[in-house]
DNA sequence: ATCGTCTGAGACGAATTTGTCTCAAACGAT
DNA sequence: ATCGTTTGAGACAAATTCGTCTCAGACGAT
């Protein structure tokens, strides 16, 4: 069996986090496998980064689902909304600590088929918000889309505060949840 | 005098905006010289990303001094903070929307000079969030640096959204702001 | 021990990009 | 009209990267 796929994509990945330019050489070398082997797994760069991206989208699309995201956009249920809405920002920041290159390389956003499933995802993350809105748990007056974005925002800052370490790993889970719901205004205290 | 290094920057940004990777051909086309023309200005190519880059930094470091930033910090008065802080935003935003690809540029965050001029330039406004928490403007419970990355992390929301349309360019510094402050969570009606 | 499979090392050509150079044409000022 | 400057077009070599290929060695299963 020698080496496997999953082993090859996350060395890749973690390079590629570092620095998101390398070249198939230096990313076998990151990997500990020779160039040849990469190519006999990848026949082409834009092939290894397709796959990473549709690696990244999985990971993406579990955080959705294990938070419950289009479920409880279509209950209704406040409660559900809440809950899933504080779970998505926990695994987002997760899937933004082992993936934070696909957040901005550009390589990634202009393949058709990322774009797309992309574009799905998101589709799915702002009909929550939107849910949430009706609901009462997120202000109206920002578009839902623009929410989003925010949190597309909040992930890029959690990815370089952990690279230059100004953020704990255990810390950006609570940093993103407060900033999202109360921004840097100080708390009403009661 | 013929053209102008002004408008070859202009030029050279405008379109960077869109591709980051674009060739010095690319580039030569997109500002309407030849390619020899563009290597008389800019003998190579990091030379011209790295007067892109500094051009960049001088625009945020106008924002921070058209804002008052450091003077504001300074004073340790919380009117002048909070204005500090708003016109900031405002700014900050014009820049994002010139200056766009600075922001995830890896090729310019990688250059010693730029870096250290950035770091710098995010040290003072640094300095504002910690002035301003001091003053009661800004909840303390959240690290000044991190708050600086929120603000980042918004820059390139704002980014996204106006490349995307999904942002009206008038409506950029209010979003900015309410998410800023307010965040998500609906505002305490009173 | 042998066979089949997988791997590493390296050579190779193709393509792209970069930086330099030359030369002819265009342009403005005098 | 002429001179000096600037430009565009294109040729050129060098460097880098990519994808392919070959070949020898390592490895495990039988």
């Amino acid at each position: 069996m020698s080496i496997g796929l999953d082993q090859i994509m996350t060395a890749a990945i973690r390079h590629l986090n570092g620095d998101p330019t390398a070249s198939m050489a230096q990313l076998a070398g990151a990997v500990g496998v020779s160039r040849a082997t990469l190519h006999r797994h990848f026949s082409s760069r834009e092939e290894l980064m397709l796959a990473l991206g549709h690696r990244a989208l999985d990971r993406w699309q579990q955080a959705q689902e294990a938070a419950g995201v289009t479920p409880a956009a279509g209950s209704g249920d406040p409660d559900r909304i809440g809950a899933a809405l504080t779970a998505l920002l926990t695994h987002l920041v997760e899937v933004t600590d082992e993936y934070g290159f696909a957040l901005t390389d550009h390589a990634l956003a202009v393949h058709p088929d990322l774009a797309r499933r992309s574009d799905e995802l998101e589709e799915r993350e702002i009909a929550l918000y939107s849910a949430a809105q009706r609901a009462g748990l997120i202000r109206a007056d920002l578009p839902a889309r623009w929410v989003s974005g925010t949190v597309f925002g909040l992930c890029v800052a959690v990815r370089e505060g952990l690279r230059r370490g100004d953020v704990a790993r255990r810390e950006a889970p609570r940093l993103v949840r407060e900033s999202f719901w109360h921004g840097a205004a100080p708390r009403e205290t009661t």
